[in-house]
DNA sequence: TGACAACCTATACAATTGTATAAGTACTGG
DNA sequence: CCAGTACTTATACAATTGTATAGGTTGTCA
């Protein structure tokens, strides 16, 4: 019995951290943020409470970490898919809407992350700024969007066309995750479609380059 | 001292109820459940930690009558208004959404609540059966508004219609109340009518009856 | 008025939480 | 091969949580 199986495994930091940030969303989308204690995020992560002090400072610090990871994956997703696409500005606009009422983005999980983080974001000035510059920075990206259609439009009017637009797509994001089971297959971007289409004037659904393939 | 002043004061049950309720809706629209502690209601509603469980077999119960209170002060705002108004079809709906986006809907406090709620909502059959309940009176009585427009409509797309224009609705409502700094007075209602007359075709913002008095 | 019930307080307890510290084990560089 | 680093476990502790129970006070009805 010399030679017995070792009784842990070592992660690289980076691995390790990640895997920690993994469990503790995954907690936190499940139960909200009263299920994600430091115990029940080490035993999801496979380690003992102890290992999370050794990577953060404080549970405060893990959350803020987690945060960001969760800003940084929506935002990711649905910025990257429209600045590749080579289309006209109509298509770029509908892919920028269909992709932002697709998974993950709407996602059961997604609305239970945001939610549990709300009050946090409010309280915690650091959460805040990262909160508001994705915000901006999502609605600037759909505001120049819409600027670019072919279709006259006055200051004033491109604010207001970018803050509907981006309700509506808000709102099927909320109801889409928040109700799986009330939508169809692409029901939920098709309306989405229409909706900014008839906000903006314009016939948006044709443009969508290429409907999801299923993997 | 024989007369010395009273240690406490004697409410009814009613009134004691309902103001540990208030509290606990307090608490959680501020800081979230984790803010929503026994001690932290009975604090503010000027009482002992203990009286709670004679009132509430267990904190459990609090949280679900004081969600079944929210709801109710939610609907009873938003349905109340259009019921009464005696004027055209295109007037009621545009009194519908208007209000639906005035407070005390369209409120910071109104989305802490909702966000804190959301997972207790997701794990208790009770409490989801009142949200599903109150959804579904909403909508259905939103598209019952929509199909007594003046405009020619399917069935399959008056759902659509109504699905897109709650949507509009619940993303007006999230950023409004999510970012209360970013819109004038009135503009996100105006906004609102614009959006859903723009989805069905109307001309809604003409026909709001008229504008909120500050009382 | 004075007893009685309902309302309210006071105190206590086990469980869970985040945090702190010491000890142990796996891997790497020589 | 073997020592040292840092990654990981083990154990402990004070604070907070929901809950339980006993006792005290108020207001009311005969």
């Amino acid at each position: 019995m010399s030679t017995s199986s070792p009784k842990f495994t070592r992660l690289g930091e980076d691995a390790r951290r990640e895997a920690l940030i993994a469990a503790a969303l995954d907690l936190m989308a499940a139960g909200g943020p009263g299920a994600a204690t430091v115990r029940a995020i080490a035993e999801k992560a496979g380690v003992t409470p102890g290992l999370i002090r050794h990577y953060f400072n404080s549970k405060g610090d893990l959350t803020r970490a987690a945060y960001q990871a969760m800003m940084a994956t929506l935002t990711a997703s649905s910025i990257a898919a429209p600045a590749h696409a080579q289309s006209g500005p109509e298509a770029r606009l509908a892919l920028f809407v269909a992709v932002s009422l697709r998974p993950p983005i709407v996602d059961p999980a997604s609305l239970g992350l945001w939610a549990g983080f709300l009050h946090q974001v409010r309280h915690d000035p650091q959460m805040r700024a990262v909160h508001e510059t994705a915000y901006l920075h999502y609605r600037d990206l759909l505001q120049g969007l819409i600027a670019a259609q072919p279709r006259p439009a006055g200051d004033a009017q491109l604010r207001a066309d970018a803050i509907a637009c981006n309700a509506v797509i808000d709102g099927l994001w909320l109801e889409g995750s928040a109700l799986p089971h009330a939508f169809d297959l692409n029901e939920l971007e098709q309306i989405g479609l229409r909706s900014v289409g008839a906000i903006l004037g314009l016939p948006l659904a044709s443009f969508l380059p290429q409907e999801p393939e299923t993997t």
